[in-house]
DNA sequence: TAGATTGTTAATCGATTAACAATC
DNA sequence: TAGATTGTTAATCGATTAACAATC
């Protein structure tokens, strides 16, 4: 391994699998979703308070999270959208290839199946379930059907599925997380509002549109 | 106004107008969300270690957060379901009614509308809206219509609307943000991946379930 | 009593912010 | 050069954590 002396801050997330912290982690792929839609509109620098300005965290603190890994600016100018983005992904390792699995062919599961975010940043929903024997077969987005909830196990593991998301009923998701669990899969995404009860060794990550709304309206309420 | 000695936390929150930080707002509102969860499943009491094993947040930092506003646990038993759940609903103010009108009868519009999560907390979706002339009319969860984008202006009058959310695609958001601008509507939640332009006074707020989803992989798998 | 869990302290770490020299 | 914006320092604030007495 190499790196130029001026990268000495990438040192430290190269150095024996050290991770980034959740709060720079979540940061860093917020300023990729700005630079990924800046770029969509023909942007070519941006500034650190432009991101600032979009995503609610402070200029300062953003300048800092990316001279912590070099120095990425030009002075006066701002951010090269098309190198910061590579830098960042690089950062992130966002250059591996991820396979979700979906699981809820109703309103929210088309939602996600049909956004084209993953496509955006390496990730792939390869398959979406659901028990309902009437929407099996169904194409969702542009290269999916859904497939017979009972394939679940075959999936997981022809596709080396590592995520499960979870798009059903609230009453639902403990049978589908047990049964991911079941298949080897150990990061569960929660969108329903059921309390998950999950071995040790599996992350279970719960957040849903309605909920995410709420949280930021009492703030702004007040 | 009068209180009790207590919950000397408590004047803290009522003194002039003073604000939660965002951070503790935030905390109190995913309490609340494992709370309203626990009470459907019949639960009566909840340790602070059982909210942090479900909200990820330490659970020092929830005894912290909650013995800032008064005494709410027993020792040796844990939180009250009810009395906690009034409790910090006191705190949040959520008492009050909020109408929010609701933009893309799309998936996501109708996963947003038809989700229980606002009617639990004190939030109505009052209006969906949709560009789409086939859509108007169109049945949406339990009480709602599709209506015509035009009468958006009338109907934030007549129905009080604090809140805009954005469920459409990505280039219609600003022009939708613009027309509720127009309307005297100073809070926008934007489910698009648009980069919204608004005036200081107006506040957005932006996030998809597919961008969260992103943000917690890139945690979770490194 | 014995076991469990709160409420609270103290120590540490990371985030936030203002300020400004460096420099494009 | 003049204006803008980065990279970085220093000071402050809030979050995190361990530890433990109080007490149910």
């Amino acid at each position: 391994m190499s790196f130029n002396e001026s990268y000495a801050g990438a040192v430290e997330l190269e150095r024996d699998g050290e991770r980034l912290s959740l709060g720079v982690a979540a940061r860093l792929s917020r300023y990729l979703q700005v630079l990924t839609q800046a770029k969509k509109m023909g942007r070519d620098t941006i500034s650190s308070q432009e991101l600032a300005d979009y995503t609610h965290i402070n200029s300062t603190q953003i300048r800092r999270d990316l001279s912590g890994f070099g120095k990425f600016g030009k002075r006066g100018v701002g951010y090269n959208v098309d190198s910061l983005l590579s830098q960042i992904r690089k950062i992130l390792r966002t250059s591996g290839q991820h396979n979700i699995a979906l699981f809820g062919a109703g309103h929210l599961g088309k939602a996600i199946a049909s956004s084209d975010i993953f496509a955006d940043h390496g990730f792939r929903v390869v398959a979406i379930f659901d028990t309902d024997p009437r929407k099996v077969g169904d194409p969702i987005g542009n290269s999916l059907t859904v497939r017979p909830y009972d394939d679940l196990g075959a999936v997981v593991d022809e596709e080396e599925i590592v995520v499960g998301v979870l798009a059903v009923p609230t009453d639902a998701a403990q049978a589908v997380a047990d049964d991911l669990v079941g298949a080897g899969v150990r990061i569960i995404f929660n969108y329903s509002e059921a309390l998950l009860q999950v071995p040790p060794e599996v992350t279970v990550h719960t957040s849903s549109p309605a909920v995410d709304l709420l949280y930021a309206l009492y703030f702004y309420l007040t």
